[in-house]
DNA sequence: GCAAAGATCCAAAGCGCTTTGGTAATTAAA
DNA sequence: TTTAATTACCAAAGCGCTTTGGATCTTTGC
C-alpha cells in the first residue's frame, strides 16, 4: 500500500480525474493570492518574472483553463460573435455558401481567441434573438448574412448598439454600415461585356432568388452591359430561382427549345452551371463551342472549378476569404482599433476557362 | 419642456438606448427582492400568481432577459453545445454536408434553448481544443464529426467526463460510445446488389477518402455484395479521393477508356455522380441506358436529387436529419434524461431513378 | 382557540473570475 | 540618512445571477 500526501492526492486527483480546478484551488497550490496568479496569467508587470513562470508551469500541470463564464462575467466580455441563421419555411435551403463563409470567419475567430455562436431561428424570430444575444450579454458582436434587397435587420442592429458587420450589401439602406461585399454588378458586367464581344446577343441570365440583394446587383451589372452599346437585353431570359442542379438544367432545357434559343448562358452559381452543362449536352451541343457559359464562382471548397485551367469561364471570388476579412474587420470594431462604418468591395476576377467561344453558326 | 419623474427616465431610458437592465434594476422596479424576481421567471411554486404575472410583464416591458454568463455561472450550466471543424492543411475542404448537418442540429438546439458554438482549429489542436472547453465550462456537451478509422479523438472525449455524442462512427474503437450514422455497409451492399441484379459485373466504386470510417464501410458493403454471389470485386475499379465534382469526371474518363470498362458505377456523393455523368456523356453514352450510375444521395438542401422523381438512383439519407437526431440525443445525455452510451443506426432508403438499367450489350 | 401546515416573500452567500486600492519590502534619489 | 519611487504582492469588492435557509403571515385541523 502506498501512502499519498494531501498535495500529492490533489495533484494526482486534478491530473486523473479532470478534476475541476480554478483559480483559487491553483492559487492555494502556488502559495500566491488569486489576484498574483490571475495577473500573472494575464501578463500584467506587477508579477516578477520568476514567479510568473512558476504560475504558467503550475496552470499547464493541472490543465488549468480559467471558466470563460466568470471571466467574461467579470470583465463583461465574452469573446464570442454570433451569426444566426434565419430559417424560412418556404425555401429551407442551407445556402451552399454557409460552410465556407463560416469556415473562412471562424478561422480568424479562433486566430484572436474568439468563439462563434451559432443560432438557427425561424424568420419572424430573428429580431428577437438579435435582442436577446445582446442583453444577455452573450456575444461582443452580431454577423448580418445574406441581406435582402432593403433589409430591415440593418437598422435594427445599429439601433441594438452592438457591434455588427454585413456579408454583403443591401439596396435601399442609405444609412452607413459596415460590410463585406463583392462588386457583383460590375462582375456580371465585365462577364456580360465578355459574352458580347464574342459577338453573343441571345444571353440567358440564370440569377438567383431576386429578394437577395446580390441577385438584384448582378442583374444590373447584366443589364448595364447591353445598354452601354445601345442594345436590349431580352427580358424574356432572365431568370431568378434557388440556385440548384436541377434549375440550371431545367431553365436551359426549355429555353433552349423556344424559337431563338441563347447561344450564351450567364450563372449565378457554379451549381447551377452544372445544370446548364448537363442540359447543353443533353441536346447534343457542346460547351464551349456550341454555347458559351460564363458562371460566378465562390471558390467552395468541394466545388472546384477545374484543376489547372478552369472547367468554366468564371467571376471568381472566394467566400472564404470575405469571411475571413469580414471577421477580421468585426474584431477591430469590437476591440475598438477602428471606430464607425467600413467597407470592403472584393473585385471579381474574370478567369477564362473552356465554356466560352465565339458565337457559332449553326 | 416635459418633465419626467425619476421612474418615467428610468423607463425610457430602458425603451430607448437599450440600457442594460438586469435582475436588480429589475426587482428594485417592481419592489421586490431579487429572489422572488428570480424565482418568478424561472417559474418556481412559492411566487403567487398574480405578482409572477406583473413580474413577467415587467420583464417584458424592460426587455429584460437574464445575462446568460451570469446565469450559467450560478447553475453551472452554459446550454451551449460544442462543435469542432479540425482544419487540416493537406485538404482542408469544408466538408458539403456541414452545412446542412449544423443546420438540422441546431434546429434542436433552438427548440430546446441551446445553442451551438463552433470552433475551427488546426487538426493538432483539436484535442487540446476539446480540453479547453470542458475546463472553461464553455459548453455542456460535445460533438464530434466526420471519425476516421481507430479515431483517438472519441476515447479522449470519454476520459474527459463531457457529454459528448458522434457523427458516424469509428471502427477499431471497442468501447460503447454514443453515435448516430447511417448503415453505410447495408446501403452500399444494396445498391451493389441491384447492379448485380440488373446484370453488371464491372462495377467502379467511387469512394471517399480511405481514412474516412464512412468509406471503409462502404467499401466493404461493395465487396460483400459480390462475395455473396461468389464473384469477385475487381481491385482495380474501386477509387477513393476528396469526392469532387471533377474527381467523378477524371476517374470515369480514365475508366471508360480502358480495355474492359465498367458498365456501372456507384459514387460516394451525388457531387461525384455529377461528374461521373458528365464524363459518361462526354463519351457520347446515355446514363441510365449505356452506363448505370448509382450514388449515395444526403438529400443537401441545395442539392436536390431531382423534383418529383429522382434523377440519379440513390441510397439516401438525410444528413440533416442525422443532425436532428443527434442534436436530441445529446441534450437527453446532458439533461441526464438518459444514461450511458447511446446508438441510432439509419438505414438508407434505396430510391430508383433513371440513372439505372439492364445491362446493354454494346 | 391553538398548533401545524401552507403560502409568499426575502437577505445573504456563492458561482470563478478581474480589478481597485492598497501594504510591505526593496531600490534609487536627494 | 531620509525620502521618494519602484517592485511584488494581496484582501476584498463586484460582475449578475441562483439557491439556501429562514421569516412572516394566513389558513387549516382538531
Amino acid at each position: 500500500m502506498r501512502f499519498y500526501s494531501f498535495f500529492e492526492q490533489t495533484l494526482q486527483s486534478a491530473l486523473d480525474i479532470s478534476l475541476a480546478v480554478n483559480l483559487k484551488t491553483l492559487s492555494e497550490q502556488l502559495g500566491l493570492s488569486q489576484t498574483t496568479v490571475s495577473r500573472g496569467l494575464n501578463g500584467y508587470p506587477d508579477v516578477s518574472e520568476t514567479t510568473r513562470k512558476r504560475i504558467l508551469e503550475a496552470a499547464k500541470k493541472y490543465n488549468y483553463s480559467p471558466n470563460s463564464r466568470a471571466k467574461s462575467l467579470a470583465t463583461g466580455k465574452s469573446r464570442t460573435i454570433g451569426h444566426v441563421i434565419p430559417t424560412n419555411s418556404q425555401h429551407e435551403m442551407v445556402n451552399p455558401i454557409f460552410g465556407d463563409f463560416v469556415a473562412g470567419a471562424s478561422t480568424v475567430y479562433a486566430e484572436n481567441g474568439y468563439s462563434m455562436l451559432l443560432t438557427r431561428v425561424p424568420e419572424d424570430a430573428e429580431i428577437d434573438t438579435y435582442n436577446r444575444m445582446k442583453s444577455s450579454g452573450a456575444v461582443d458582436g452580431i454577423v448580418l448574412q445574406g441581406p435582402s434587397v432593403d433589409d430591415k435587420r440593418i437598422d435594427f442592429l445599429r439601433k441594438l448598439d452592438i457591434p455588427y458587420a454585413v456579408h454583403g450589401r443591401s439596396s435601399g439602406i442609405t444609412s452607413d454600415y459596415p460590410w463585406v461585399d463583392v462588386n457583383n454588378r460590375r462582375a456580371f458586367q465585365r462577364a456580360t461585356d465578355l459574352l458580347l464581344d464574342l459577338g453573343h446577343r441571345n444571353i440567358a441570365l440564370l440569377n438567383g432568388l431576386e429578394v437577395m440583394d446580390f441577385a438584384g446587383r448582378r442583374k444590373q451589372g447584366f443589364i448595364d452591359a447591353f445598354k452601354k452599346r445601345s442594345i436590349e437585353a431580352s427580358p424574356d431570359l432572365i431568370f431568378s430561382a434557388e440556385m440548384t442542379e436541377a434549375y440550371g438544367y431545367k431553365v436551359t432545357t426549355e429555353v433552349l427549345a423556344t424559337g431563338s434559343p441563347p447561344t450564351a448562358f450567364l450563372s449565378s452559381s457554379l451549381i447551377t452551371a452544372l445544370g446548364i452543362r448537363r442540359a447543353i449536352e443533353d441536346q447534343g451541343l457542346r460547351m464551349g463551342r456550341d454555347i458559351s457559359v460564363v458562371t460566378h464562382d465562390d471558390m467552395l471548397s468541394y466545388l472546384p472549378n477545374g484543376d489547372s485551367e478552369p472547367v468554366f469561364t468564371a467571376t471568381r471570388s472566394s467566400v472564404s476569404l470575405a469571411g475571413r476579412i469580414l471577421a477580421q474587420m468585426l474584431i477591430e470594431k469590437i476591440e475598438e482599433k477602428s471606430k464607425g462604418p467600413d467597407a470592403h468591395l472584393l473585385e471579381a476576377e474574370l478567369v477564362l476557362g473552356q465554356s466560352t467561344g465565339p458565337v457559332s453558326v449553326r
